[in-house]
DNA sequence: CTGAAAGCGCTTACAG
DNA sequence: CTGAAAGCGCTTACAG
């Protein structure tokens, strides 16, 4: 007798409680529990709240393997190149808290590395686990791209664009563009461009976007195209430090420089100060993001809403998996000039003749 | 007959291919397809072969929920205040990658306010849903203690410790106590810190420890106790800052600063170069962590190892689902003083004599 | 080496 | 409003 009184409450058996004991605990068949417990119709308020006080007596949880078996799994996975960047885990954390709060649950995948893709797309290792993945700024090649439509789930584009499939983007054409626009806006003629590479040999469609823009604006306004002005440095923490220090050994350094993100241009500003040069003063600088970095370094930037874009991404997965159908539903967001200190009119005259004799002695 | 050879070789439904499919079309039962598929012994190479080939040729891929209604999830929850850190996101960057090499997936949670602390300990989202959980610094109250053993799963904390559950850390008392040493090597008498605290009310053991590992040193070099030298400033972009000009604005300001993390640092770094201030020259400072940054700014930082944390919060993850036992585990990672450009000797002299002007003028 | 069958823990028509 | 039962897609003793 004091030995049954001391069985568990979670059940005869040492594992989890199951549907079947809360079932016979509340007296009440198996079916009933499912009800009560999803709100379904058809269950009087007295056994649903029997069955409800007998759930939280057994501390009880539905298993989703087991539900799953059915509908959904309630499970979404991002994938993106990395972690440890600040426009990734922005996306990532905005993800997460939007789709949280449908109750949905976020698995992350990282495929960083071009081994890392291939094997990625080979296995589709989402394949029957989530009920949707976002993809957030993934370089993608044909073959990659093909394997997609074997996901068997729903696919969000995130910081990109890719095919027909869902997307929210800002025009990256544009962002360079108006960069380089706002710098001409303030008089600067000889306009410099910092540009990473990965070193893992991937393409970035933004990258090259902003290249694009930055060259159209080049050509649009008839400016020195030389191009030593865009200086291609590896991705990493120096990436900024090192292009401009590649620019500032022109014969003829530009009087203000427009950087592909935020964090290169901080990084490149670093450099400028190691050599006591003036930001606006002596050289602009512009970057592209939005990162909260920027503010602290005063540095004139492009905002592109990277929390918008998540959110948008969130609800277009939500639509999806409300069954909504998004076909050609390709979104790009507005991105906005944050003047802050770091960009200024050129200082012409004593610019143009120090270069003049410096262009001249060097040759 | 032609109509026949047109049906989905998916199968005859309109869903997922399953084993049945495979079986059927493999001519095997469902039992020796899952066999196949495992690996396990007691299948034919012939047969196996046959049935792999069919599996590739319809594309077919387990159902996790189906095989996990009896073992393993294969999932882990990574579980942290907030992603948008730079600790915060390397732990997730290493401990994804890690767990995804022995093909576990990774479920993020991000429990930032007291809201959402409160919501996840008191459901418990992850129950059932992974096989292991990993705490990242998560301040945990009393109760929330006490719900982790309903949990029914294996944790891990990281960063931090709890109870006596196997834990990976680093000895913050100890890193607040170097940091101060070596300012007490340089020659530093004056020192001053900058702390942070949540905005949202949570405590940060790491946050109490340094701020303990401080005043011990203080009190164990006999160096002045001014309450006035500890900076305690709101966590955010600008704290560092904020709480650099807190310390500038004293009658008589440190010479050196301990920042409670290297984010701080960089941020009191711009406070001070917009004074016009040298680092190290007019004031040391060093920080905590061993980010990237640190290096851009040639900060002198006391390294934590965060990746070094992350893979060996991982490998207890491993451990524990491979059934080992990880009772009494509690690691203690070394932390290591990386001297960079940030920290040197006091300029003392002149120093002190223009603060003692400074003082007297200002009473 | 192989298969028929029970069972994992749910959901959902189908009866009543 | 409630329950018995089939079925979701696997895994795993148990026979052979």
């Amino acid at each position: 007798m004091t030995e049954e009184d001391h069985e568990p409450a979670a059940g005869t058996h040492a594992g989890q409680v199951n549907m079947a004991d809360v079932a016979r605990r509340a007296g009440v068949s198996i079916a009933t529990v499912s009800r009560a417990l999803r709100g379904l119709p058809g269950v009087s308020p007295r056994t649903r709240s029997r069955v409800l006080s007998t759930v939280e007596e057994l501390d009880y949880v539905v298993s989703p393997a087991a539900s799953s078996l059915r509908g959904a799994t309630r499970r979404v996975a991002v994938v993106l190149p990395r972690l440890d960047s600040w426009f990734a885990s922005t996306m990532l954390a905005t993800i997460e808290s939007t789709l949280r709060q449908a109750d949905l649950d976020v698995l992350v995948y990282q495929v960083g590395t071009e081994e890392k893709r291939t094997h990625f797309f080979r296995d589709l290792p989402t394949r029957r686990k989530v009920d949707a993945v976002v993809l957030v700024t993934l370089p993608i090649g044909g073959e990659e791209e093909a394997r997609l439509d074997l996901m068997g789930v729903q696919v969000v584009i995130a910081g990109t664009r890719l095919r027909d499939f869902p997307s929210v983007s800002v025009d990256d054409v544009a962002i360079g563009y108006g960069a380089v626009r706002h710098l001409v806006d303030l008089g600067h003629r000889r306009i410099g461009m910092i540009r990473t590479f990965d070193t893992d040999g991937a393409q970035w469609a933004s990258e090259l976007n902003r290249l694009t823009g930055y060259l159209n604006a080049v050509a649009a306004h008839d400016l020195p195209d030389d191009p030593a002005l865009v200086a291609t440095v590896p991705y990493g923490i120096d990436a900024g430090a090192e292009g401009m220090r590649q620019l500032l050994a022109l014969p003829e350094p530009p009087t203000a420089v427009f950087c592909y993100s935020d964090d290169i241009a901080v990084a490149a500003m670093t450099a400028l100060s190691q050599r006591g040069l003036r930001v606006p003063e002596d050289i602009s600088v512009i970057g592209v993001d939005g990162h909260a970095l920027g503010e602290l370094f005063r540095l004139t930037t492009i905002d592109q809403h990277v929390t918008d874009q998540a959110r948008t991404a969130s609800t277009m997965v939500l639509d999806l998996l409300a069954g909504h159908s998004l076909a050609d539903s390709r979104v790009t967001l507005p991105t906005h000039l944050v003047e802050r200190g770091s960009t200024g009119p050129p200082a012409p005259s004593r610019t143009r003749e120090q270069r003049a004799g410096r262009t001249r002695s060097a040759q």
